[in-house]
RNA sequence: GCGGUAGUAGCUCAGUUGGUAGAGCAUCAGCUUCCCAAGCUGAGGGUCGUGGGUCCGAAUCCCAUUUACCGCUCCA
């Protein structure tokens, strides 16, 4: 374990050492679990999406691509449950360490002071009998009208801070109140804090702060897809089943977020939503579960690095959930999820907007609202995943190390490095003729400045599976030698047939 | 979010009981070099995470804050 604590910490300095991910706002002392892609990164992280989505909408006639906005319409994440499932004023015992809701602690505490008021008016209803005033005596003995007075000052007030979202007067009513942790015993509390997972912000004028100019940066992909369902089916004239395909942002206030890529509160989403004949969602869900495990598996990295995991507790809107972990350093985690979403999600938006949602099947002559299977991957998760398999250090025969990214040839940034032994001679010229061959189709990269085992070297670091070199020879034969690498072999081929070469490394 | 640990050059670190910052590698310029890192010469780069405080004087002591890591907690 702690090998692999190590492993993790290696690969994050590698990553900024080598332009892949740098900490965001670093200048300004970083932002907490945002991050940037370096020169290197954006290419790796644009080449695995352009990979996906030549997987799903190339390979796939029935399915299409979309970009949907960011922004969206509030209401779409009341339908959603996105709104209300995860909006409580929250509070944490710093000597326990037990959080609760805040509301609840409070509400709970007045019932207690309700609960003693009760068993002073039975008591008094036993003593006075049937002539027993109860309204009277709440407000006339001096024991009970402290307890009452208490309860009214309090809840009006409290159920209007809360209404206000004015989280430090519901701080200030829980130490007036002297309510203690059940656990601790102790009043030593954090402040209250609202956790709501989505970001919001305000569309329209700057001084308006109403609920109904509050925008939410999207916390998925998703529901963008489902809300274009028709304009998508109907435009691009799908039948069932069919699918849709996004990749984009999204964005969540995690509490904890952490452990660089894997969590953070700015991320990239690949989804793809098919859309199926209800009762053939399962038999889809086995399909998708199979092709998006055969995805992974493509990529070179060995099985045994991936596995599923079965949803036991469904989410409300799944019929049927599993994960694809990967075996990152900090060990296995979700990297892709695959859920049987029935009709929950559809069925929602045409409750809320009030406009159908269905699809016309002209066999049947019926129109029904179409189930739902949905593969969801993490853009930068898989990104962490790639990076994390490829890294590894060497020791050659010589007794010299390499740190080497074996990263599969089809998703590396730089794909060929083209470096003249020297640098004159005439060898740089010859160098950038034969880059220009290769420079339209392969992101290339020109190198001679060092030894030329030194840039190897740096290549390796980068994870650039071929090195082009050009020697005195090269200007009388016209060959060059191709280095992977895997193996550090050489070959020697003729300039004119390397296009074909690298074409035929590149298209497995 | 709570607790613990840490933050000195791009990287890895040194900096003695407080006395105005150093090494190696890397980078850049030039030389040398005909196939697997660490050849030669020279140069640039740090207000020691940030902000306050104590002191004649703070990288060093104190407080706050921020970021990262570890543990707990949370994850519709």
């Amino acid at each position: 374990m702690a090998n692999n604590e190590e492993l993790f910490k290696k690969i994050i300095s590698h990553a900024k050492e080598y332009g892949f991910v740098f900490p965001s706002s670093e200048i300004y002392d970083g932002l907490s679990a945002v991050y940037d892609y370096g020169p290197f990164g954006v290419e790796l992280k644009n080449n695995i999406k352009e990979y996906w989505w030549k997987s799903m909408v190339y390979f796939h006639e029935n399915i299409v691509g979309l970009d949907s906005a960011i922004f969206m319409h509030p209401a779409i994440w009341k339908a959603s449950g996105h709104v209300d499932a995860f909006n409580d004023p929250m509070i944490d015992n710093k000597d326990s360490k037990k959080r609760y809701r805040a509301d609840v602690l409070v509400e709970d505490h007045l019932q207690k002071i309700e609960d003693k008021i009760q068993k002073e008016v039975v008591k008094a209803r036993q003593r006075f009998g049937e002539t027993f005033d109860e309204a009277m005596y709440r407000t006339t003995n001096p024991r009970v009208k402290e307890y009452q007075d208490k309860i009214d000052a309090v809840k009006t007030r409290f159920y209007a801070s809360l209404g206000n979202n004015d989280l430090t007067d519901v701080k200030a009513i829980i130490e007036e109140l002297g309510i203690v942790c059940p656990v601790s015993g102790t009043k030593n509390w954090t402040e209250v804090r609202q956790f709501n997972l989505m970001f919001s912000t305000q569309m329209g004028s700057v001084n308006e702060t109403s609920d109904t100019n509050v925008v939410y940066l999207r916390p998925e992909t998703a529901q963008g897809i489902f809300v274009n369902f028709l304009n998508v089916q109907k435009s691009a004239r799908m039948k069932l089943p069919f699918g849709i395909a996004q990749i984009g942002k999204a964005f969540r206030n995690e509490i904890v977020a952490r452990q660089f890529l894997f969590r953070m509160r700015e991320f990239e989403q690949m989804e793809m939503q098919y859309f199926v004949k209800p009762g053939e969602e399962l038999q889809w869900f086995e399909y998708w579960k199979k092709a998006r495990m055969k995805w992974h598996l493509s990529l070179g990295i060995p099985a045994e690095k991936y596995r599923f995991h079965d949803h036991e507790k469904l989410a409300h809107y799944a019929n049927a959930a599993t994960d694809i972990e990967f075996d990152f350093p900090i060990g296995f985690k979700e990297l892709e999820g695959i859920h049987s979403r029935t009709d929950f999600d559809l069925s929602a938006h045409q409750q809320f907007s009030g406009k159908k949602l269905q699809y016309y099947d002209q066999e049947t002559n019926e129109g029904f609202v179409p189930y739902v299977v949905e593969t969801s991957i993490g853009l930068d998760r898989t990104f962490l995943a790639v990076l994390s398999n490829a890294y590894r250090e060497e020791k050659l025969d010589d007794g010299s190390e390499r740190v080497v990214l074996g990263i599969p040839a089809i998703l590396a940034p730089i794909k060929v490095a083209i470096l003249p032994l020297i640098k004159k001679d005439g060898l740089p010229e010859k160098a950038r003729e034969i880059m220009d061959l290769l420079k339209m189709n392969y992101r290339c990269y020109y190198e001679e400045k060092d030894t030329i085992g030194r840039r190897y070297r740096r290549m390796d670091a980068l994870g650039t599976p071929y090195c082009i070199t050009i020697d005195h020879q090269t200007l009388e034969d016209d060959m060059v030698t191709i280095r992977d690498r895997d193996t550090m072999l050489q070959e020697r081929v003729p300039v004119s047939k390397i296009g074909d070469l690298v074409r035929e490394k590149f298209s497995h």
